[in-house]
DNA sequence: TTAATTTTTGACACCGGTATCATAAAATAT
DNA sequence: ATATTTTATGATACCGGTGTCAAAAATTAA
């Protein structure tokens, strides 16, 4: 029934560890033993055993991917792009959601990594910001990969000491870009009152979309008002929350247009409005930030900035694997910096006068 | 830097083996012997090599989640109860993604079961359903749980012989129950014109569905119109070309009231029911299916059916677990069928007069 | 108290690969 | 053609646990 190396070896007339090297596609092996390898391999439909490769060998066929994150939608794009790399490169991936609130959570992590003996990770945000985590796993010696918020950019310069300055081993998504590009958008539509609904405030995302809202404001000769911005979390709840917040006593503010920091709390804008009979476009804008499928699932569509997750997450897959292996990706391939572009949808339209 | 099994014998006076059958609460270890060496485990901080014990043992330490499903909410809840009995079960899941389409797709799962030497698999709908994939399982001799739409009767009579009928491994949703009260509750309104847009034909759910709302209507009276049913698939999109069907002519059939076979047709004959200016509830009730985080992002929340996704999936685990080891695990304290329990929102009120 | 039985424990051979290093074969130089 | 270098292959010792079976210790019976 289950068919072993030596099965193999035997079949095709060679070592165990000639077949071993052609599966592990080992550079000196002579093209005519490795076909009559690889005859063998599928006329039996070697499969080789996860378990044994992981023991014997120095590090395992398995990466790890951990997340700390509650939106559905992201964490499924990042483990598809992670997952579809893996399958190109045979290795298996172990998921990890886990909880900033968990006292335990740094333990568990050290401890999956141990029993595993994972041969890399993937951080998404918020964990990939946390310096305690970054500090254990280097301490742990092990290779991860980060996905920040961000740009890489001056990526010599950025070669510090320390784990939390080296940067040759994160995965940017400029969210600055993104959310100047969005603002600006909302400008050249005549809108020059507008509001910002934050995400978290401890996210790199958050502080990042708020400056990138500044900057467009700034070179357009806005005035950044304090009172405009509304601090809360990535939820819905939260953009309900907001939109009332800044839209309270009759708008007295003004407000045209309100930036979320990402669809759901959009969305919760969306929700709020029509609390507030406000029509949307006509008399308030709302953007978005993702570009989940959620963002067109609600009325009206949102205007946000497409994130590619699921490409991003590949990328920082591949970055992972360039380090692990003897980098037989290359790296020229993996980009290490992604800008969302804004896709208009209807939910934002000109200012109303 | 590494503790094996035979640091912790050493430290504990004892034979690795003894370690060994503590570590896996095998029977017969004295009390005083099984302090003693939990006492080493703790002080060396001691992780058993997942790959190790994969390699010697019988059968692996972890389990497969297998799924064929665009729903982001449904999968990561699968995810997270199966995931929490893992912890619990010192077990680890791999997560296999496929989609139906792909005629690799058997050849992949069979694939990943030979390579990781799964102890067993769960399956969720729709895979869960085909039976050419429950024929290779059987084939193949693994153990696995399927998640299905249904009932569980007579458990004793259903020992059948194929696997088709054996249901001894099966966790049930109940749908038909489900759809019945949700129709219920829409008759209890006033509505007497009800119509159903369905999700995607093949799907097991859509018949148990549709079959408790046809007997809701019977059961009060009210005739079954097979035009008042749209066949879709489980999706947004399909919502709103549902609804748009439904209602077409300017609802010429004077449809009150839309049962959505799941959320996001809900959704999308909310949207849809936005576009041709109909208000909901109150020319129409909209009601949804499963609850996902979904339904109360909508305007007006959706009126849905609670699914405890990740409940369920917990008690798949369980299942599955007590099957595969020496069933540790009570079966006694394993549910096996859930029925969804309707929750009132704003997207259903009185029929119109 | 000793024999018989049951319960605990340990020695050791695997599980199915990879890593190392020696050896054989092929390519190149002399 | 032979010596030398390079490249391809194989023998064998692990990796860190589990399973088997026999030995030792603890219980119970006689």
């Amino acid at each position: 029934m289950k068919v072993t190396i030596n099965d193999v070896a035997k079949h095709a007339g060679v070592s165990m560890k000639t077949v071993s090297r052609v599966i592990n596609k080992e550079p000196s092996v002579r093209k005519k033993t490795y076909d009559i390898v690889m005859q063998a391999v599928k006329e039996l439909n070697y499969q080789p055993n996860t378990a044994a490769r992981n023991l014997a060998g120095t590090s395992s066929f398995a990466i790890g991917l951990v997340y700390d994150n509650p939106n559905a939608y992201y964490i499924i794009d990042m483990q598809n792009g992670v997952l579809s790399r893996c399958k190109e490169e045979g290795y298996e991936l172990v998921i990890h959601p886990c909880s900033a609130s968990d006292p335990d959570m740094q333990q568990e992590i050290a401890t999956m990594i141990q029993r595993s003996r994972l041969a890399g990770l993937v951080l998404t945000p918020p964990l990939s910001e946390q310096k305690h985590i970054i500090q254990m796993l280097d301490d742990l010696g092990i290779t991860y990969v980060r996905l920040l918020s961000g740009q890489n950019n001056d990526p010599e310069k950025e070669q510090g000491s320390t784990a939390e300055h080296r940067h040759n081993n994160c995965i940017y998504v400029d969210d600055y870009a993104a959310a100047y590009e969005i603002t600006e958008h909302l400008i050249n539509l005549g809108h020059k009152t507008i509001a910002f609904a934050c995400g978290d405030a401890e996210h790199k995302s958050t502080t990042e979309r708020l400056a990138g809202y500044k900057q467009a404001l700034d070179d357009n000769q806005l005035e950044f008002n304090d009172a405009l911005v509304y601090g809360g979390t990535y939820s819905f709840e939260s953009g309900v929350e907001g939109a009332k917040a800044l839209l309270k006593n009759n708008n007295e503010s003004g407000i045209t247009a309100i930036l979320g920091g990402n669809d759901e709390i959009a969305a919760g804008a969306l929700f709020a409005s029509r609390l507030m009979n406000i029509a949307i476009p006509e008399q308030l804008s709302i953007s978005g930030f993702e570009d989940s499928p959620f963002s067109r699932q609600t009325w009206p569509k949102l205007t946000t900035a497409h994130q590619a997750n699921s490409v991003i997450s590949e990328h920082a897959a591949r970055l992972l694997f360039s380090k692990t292996r003897g980098s037989r990706s290359h790296d020229k391939d993996i980009i290490t910096t992604f800008t969302p572009s804004v896709v208009i949808r209807e939910s934002t339209g000109p200012a109303p006068k």
